[in-house]
DNA sequence: TGGACAATTATTGTATACGATCTTGGTTGC
DNA sequence: GCAACCAAGATCGTATACAATAATTGTCCA
């Protein structure tokens, strides 16, 4: 197909993430994308409040517009809307924290088994690049965005499994998890994180599923346990954090 | 907490199934409730045009709630949206088939090991008494109800389980399921699905996990292999099926 | 001075109106 | 007779206006 006329971001990925959101190709989908990417970016940190009059003046559309993508990414767990109250980025409890990382290491094992089997030689090229430039952003202190990265890549691998229902399952986990990343993170140091990725995509090149799959959840696990979950204040809201 | 005024069907089942949808109640979750029991019980076939005017008038709304019910419906799966064209009953493909039923075989199972270590006496009362209810739709050649039951008692065990996240995956999972089963379900017993589901009440009576994740998984291969998914015009329009 | 109540303000929920796009039926030219 | 084109109708996409609800702030009384 050709290359449609895309605002934002890579095109690769943003095309992929049509499929998240059932919407009609449209200014809707384009703030839907807009709002996913800051959010994911952590541009948009959890709580905070998205007013359908704010959004709307600030990308030049209506609230009838502004409303169906907020809708739209209340439905994918980005955002959550209270009645008469208006629509926020979502906060995660730590129990929500703690089923997004199970249903991760319970789908994405199978995923990588999947992609073992599946993935080309111009994926694993992909994949290879994608580590480089997490390595890079790493080196270059610019941790937001190799946290970001490293989300991508799970994506990625989705896509090569080439089924797309759990496909889709991972790209909404992997969104949740980024609001997770943003509110429970403890770990210093992710450098654990890109090895892991790089004995992932060695079995990939093997076409090993098995050794996929049990380094994958492995992965899962440990990322699981790089978050501070234990239940300090959790309700708190943005004033207890502020007077701290 | 009061039991809520609720329009339709049971309340039980009715409440969960605000998790699917994250609007604040109102009348667009009550259009999508009612639209969602509709096409659950086959009422709406697959394919069938949702008009925006048409449902609107027929539930004294406006467009704008419809509109947003519909986009609603459309995230969980149940319904497509074509820009320009309008929302129809989601037509799932033979492809979309299959990997509906290999997500359930995947997630379904874990979930069971999970419902074996976290039943109560009173969950092993309700699920009983749905097998009983299934039994006596399918004395009485009820075959639309039983499946529809069949499909409740899945979520049911899923709802035990204890697990949100997972939980409504498989509640969207199973909305699927029953379109697909709509389009393409082949068998004309039914006989052996009641015997596993009581062969999976009994391991959960027991609380043996290892058995009620084995027995739910063979469950779920046997459902899928009662499909008729082999490779007929699949693109078919109402018209050719209107002319066999 | 503290708390409860009431009016104001701001924001969301819903309906309606208008413009854009697609479908459909008829007409015209070849 | 056939195909292509054009116009009319219908349906969706979006904007705007009004109504309903919740938060806030100011005021009054104990």
């Amino acid at each position: 197909m050709t290359q449609p006329l895309r605002t934002s971001q890579t095109s690769a990925a943003a095309d992929r993430l049509h499929d998240i959101f059932p919407l009609p190709a449209g200014r809707t989908l384009d703030i839907c994308l807009k709002l996913h990417s800051a959010i994911l970016e952590h541009r948009l940190a959890p709580g905070i409040k998205l007013s359908e009059d704010e959004v709307g003046e600030i990308y030049g559309v209506s609230r009838t517009v502004v409303r169906a993508a907020l809708q739209a990414l209340a439905h994918s767990g980005m955002v959550t809307i209270e009645k008469n109250r208006g629509a926020f980025v979502a906060r995660p409890t730590i129990r929500e924290a703690h089923e997004v990382f199970e249903a991760r290491a319970l789908i994405e094992p199978r995923i990588a088994r999947m992609t073992a089997q599946a993935v080309s030689e111009a994926d694993l090229v992909r994949l290879q690049a994608h580590i480089d430039a997490e390595h890079e952003a790493l080196a270059a202190g610019d941790m937001g965005k190799a946290l970001s990265l490293s989300g991508q890549f799970h994506t990625e691998i989705a896509d090569i499994a080439n089924h797309q229902i759990l496909a889709n399952m991972v790209r909404s986990l992997i969104s949740r998890s980024s609001l997770i990343i943003a509110l429970y993170w403890k770990r210093a140091d992710t450098a654990c994180e890109s090895h892991s990725h790089h004995a992932l995509l060695k079995s990939f090149a093997e076409h090993n599923g098995e050794a996929a799959e049990e380094i994958q959840k492995s992965h899962i696990i440990d990322l699981h346990s790089g978050l501070d979950l234990r239940d300090r204040l959790d309700k708190t809201n943005s004033l207890a954090e502020a007077l701290t």
